[in-house]
DNA sequence: GGTTGTTTAAAACACCTGTTTTACCTTGAG
DNA sequence: CTCAAGGTAAAACAGGTGTTTTAAACAACC
């Protein structure tokens, strides 16, 4: 990081954001912070508290940075199938996209696998809006004659398939060597996911289809 | 754990299961260990040489202890859609089960999110069995039509909606309450559990039916 | 210009964790 | 009984990590 652009609090801010989005909160290593940011070991503890403060602040800092992703009103005028594909879409970019504005994602991210002392927060301040957006997608894709916990279950099925591939990425690579996600050729990156996307994105629908139809056999002639 | 019943060395493997089972390599204290085994920190050393000494020693065990999960055989007189929703439920039940048969299963998972140095033995003698099984199991659900690549990408989907119960549980606990695993409740866990295996193999043979139906109507009259 | 409060830097600190050492105990053969 | 070998126990060790201390550099103000 270049350190001549800001002050040492935003430098570290900065750095923080990185360290922690790729390498989660406890493997994240205050030293490698404060490395990237050139500055002083100490002065973590002197502007933030400590690795928790720092933490905390990286994430309110997140928050703000929120950007309009989740954001049903931009999707208004499509179908709700195109935005479970929109959704889809979004959410792997954020969690896999490089710079800032995917720190959010991986955050998230990150605090699924291995949650902190900031679940709560990250949970009601960064997961639940999106959760509440896809709960919300679904729910019109499956259409009415599905009820509040299987349209839940649904949205879990979607996310679930969309974190593989952030968690497990070593074992996808093993299994399939096909689907290997070329790490460094980042147009070769960004193919995969798109690809991966519209599978996630696919598979669900044709659940969600699926499900909408035996709804309407069950409840129509009731 | 008795420490009356058996050899030091094989109370320190049994612990050591379950121990790794449930924090993974990582966090587990070998302190922790050798206490549930009733040995001292050192033996952990002298019989193993060392914590991954340890570690891979589980493996070993674990991999003996196999037991007939991962055999098609015993399903093969089922539809390729009850073979699909008895694999759901085996794999959750190895996920989530108390006691030595769910070792593998949760080695498995830890090692999905949090690899170690013994990934690929895990991921060769471990997962590829269970990899191999659903892909075999989907592909023949999902019907001639289906290319290899797909197959695989509908697995890795089963896949993610499992594990994400078994990684994500503290969100999915806080997103969705009523889901919320009665941690204490044998009974309702298991029928938690049994109704989300339910779940993911209904969603995920709707997922099937539609892309079996859409293979049929580009192959067919192509 | 001196003083005061803020920020930075280097080192030391305290804690945790896996490992090693050292001595002791137990056992079984000769 | 003696002694050698394998196992065990307690303590010390070494490496890494977050934190604290101490002093120096800097900036703003009277």
């Amino acid at each position: 990081m270049a350190p001549s652009i800001t002050t040492t609090h935003d430098r570290l801010l900065e750095a923080a954001g990185e360290v922690f989005a790729d390498a989660g909160f406890r493997e994240a290593r205050i030293r490698d912070i404060c490395a990237r940011a050139g500055a002083n070991i100490a002065a973590v503890n002197y502007h933030f508290g400590g690795k928790e403060g720092l933490y905390r602040a990286v994430l309110e800092h997140a928050e703000c940075h929120a950007g309009g992703a989740v954001a049903l009103d931009a999707m208004a005028r499509l179908d709700p199938e195109d935005q479970l594909r929109a959704f889809v879409r979004g959410f792997m970019a954020r969690m896999f996209e490089q710079g800032k504005p995917a720190w959010q994602g991986k955050l998230m991210v990150r605090e699924m696998a291995d949650p902190t002392e900031a679940l709560d927060r990250v949970v009601e301040r960064i997961i639940r809006p999106h959760w509440e957006l896809l709960v919300e997608i679904v729910a019109r894709v499956a259409g009415p004659g599905v009820d509040r916990e299987s349209v839940e279950l649904c949205a879990a099925s979607v996310i679930g398939q969309c974190v593989l591939y952030r968690n497990c990425g070593p074992i996808i690579d093993r299994l399939s060597p096909g689907h290997r996600q070329a790490r460094n050729d980042r147009e070769a990156a960004q193919a995969t996911i798109e690809r991966t996307a519209r599978h996630i994105a696919d598979f669900s629908l044709g659940a969600l289809a699926a499900m909408r139809a035996r709804a309407r056999a069950d409840g129509g002639p009731a």
